[in-house]
DNA sequence: ATTCAGTATTTTATCGATATTATCGCGGCA
DNA sequence: TGCCGCGATAATATCGATAAAATACTGAAT
């Protein structure tokens, strides 16, 4: 594979982190089932791409809980169950409430900037129906967190955010987001924030993942899921 | 390298765990500096071993924070600095906060075994001044956590734990443990965890953290490290 | 039928070699 | 003198092959 095929490929970046970003991807869209094993040469074949990157990316993977790795047999893709579901819950409401707070008590006008306009292009992706919504998404609800200055309390809620993600996917994207008005509670959260009403901000965004979540739960407890 | 070899190494498991747990040894102990290139080849020859199991311990210490990768251009130590420990300060406060108090609301007889018995073993390691008394230590506060029943805050409190500890021996492993009774300091832990009373619990474990953290935080400040 | 041992097959883990990429140093030029 | 680009060097990333381990399979004995 020589510079220009490289240039032409869907991802730029080196075969890992193609590698990465795509298994990422297969994972949290359920196309890798829960559970499943992941069979090296399967995935060289499927990403067409060598065993080394694909190793390197799996070992990536299991810091982000998304893959499991058992010494001298191999990966699968992570288990899920009701227990992890509302583990996962928990643990992000706990730690964006945290992240927000302190992201409000750091309070600046770029950080304000900043999170206005990741809040319009995640609504633009929505009322297009842009495929791309759901990064915009995760990047308006990063946006809120960012000014805490906590890069590891951040990439803990990037790690959570995805975990929780793949469950939404699992429910079968479409079932949830018709429910409720999920743009008023994104403008809500939006306003608190940048009125800088902590208390307020917190608790909507806390609603808005605990609403969700019960949505969720429900389905995992009927049996829905894998 | 056949069977037997393998059985007579230093330790059990695949040569990535190996280089894995070696690898961590030697960056939290200090020996691979904080910001330090680790090329492949150096580690290579250190370790003998191949550059695959290298490169993939590598990558799950990203996952840890205590190694950096940056595309391209190999790996690195993490750095060190004030904010990157006060932020692990404040995280771990918070986090085993929670974790400490789930455990308590999850009580079971055989968990305050657990726990007195961990504690049991670091104190005779650190009687007999035992140069497996880290470990140890580390087993016991776990062990406080462990009843929580939720892996993925165990790990963020395991991986903040050896954040934290790295801190300690940058700043020289003599210097801490003999200004105060620490054994105190544990057992009063204890006791207020096998008496159900999270609120002390608590409020001691967190104090425990940020005594640690405030001798080292001045250190930090005079520019003994990095 | 069931269990067990031994064998065949699949899969993982690891090595050695190569291609690609970054880094360093030197000489020419403003 | 300082800076830019080019070539040499070093390091990384990746591949293909092999060794080691686990899994699946077969057939005999109970």
């Amino acid at each position: 594979m020589n510079r220009l095929d490289r240039v032409t490929d869907t991802a730029e970046g080196s075969a890992t982190n193609r590698a990465y970003r795509r298994l990422r991807e297969l994972i949290v869209a359920g196309d890798l089932k829960p559970g499943e094993k992941l069979k090296i040469d399967g995935l060289r074949k499927r990403l067409d791409t060598g065993a080394s990157p694909i190793r390197e990316a799996l070992s990536l993977l299991t810091s982000d809980h998304l893959v499991e790795r058992i010494d001298q047999r191999g990966f699968r893709a992570a288990e899920v169950s009701a227990a992890n579901f509302n583990e996962i819950l928990k643990l992000r409401c706990a730690l964006e409430d945290q992240a927000l707070r302190e992201s409000i008590a750091n309070y600046t006008e770029a950080w304000e900037e900043h999170v206005v306009l990741a809040h319009h292009r995640m609504l633009r992706a929505q009322n297009e129906k842009r495929d791309d919504f759901e990064l915009l998404h995760k990047a308006f609800h990063m946006a809120l967190l960012a000014n805490a200055n906590s890069p590891i309390l951040l990439k803990f809620c990037s790690q959570l955010y995805d975990l929780n993600i793949r469950y939404r996917f699992l429910a079968g994207r479409a079932l949830d987001y018709q429910q409720r008005d999920v743009r008023a509670e994104h403008a809500g959260i939006l306003a608190a924030a940048i009125a800088r009403d902590a208390d307020t901000a917190s608790e909507r965004l806390l609603n808005h993942y605990k609403l969700t979540g019960a949505f969720l739960s429900g389905l995992l407890g009927s049996g829905t899921l894998g």
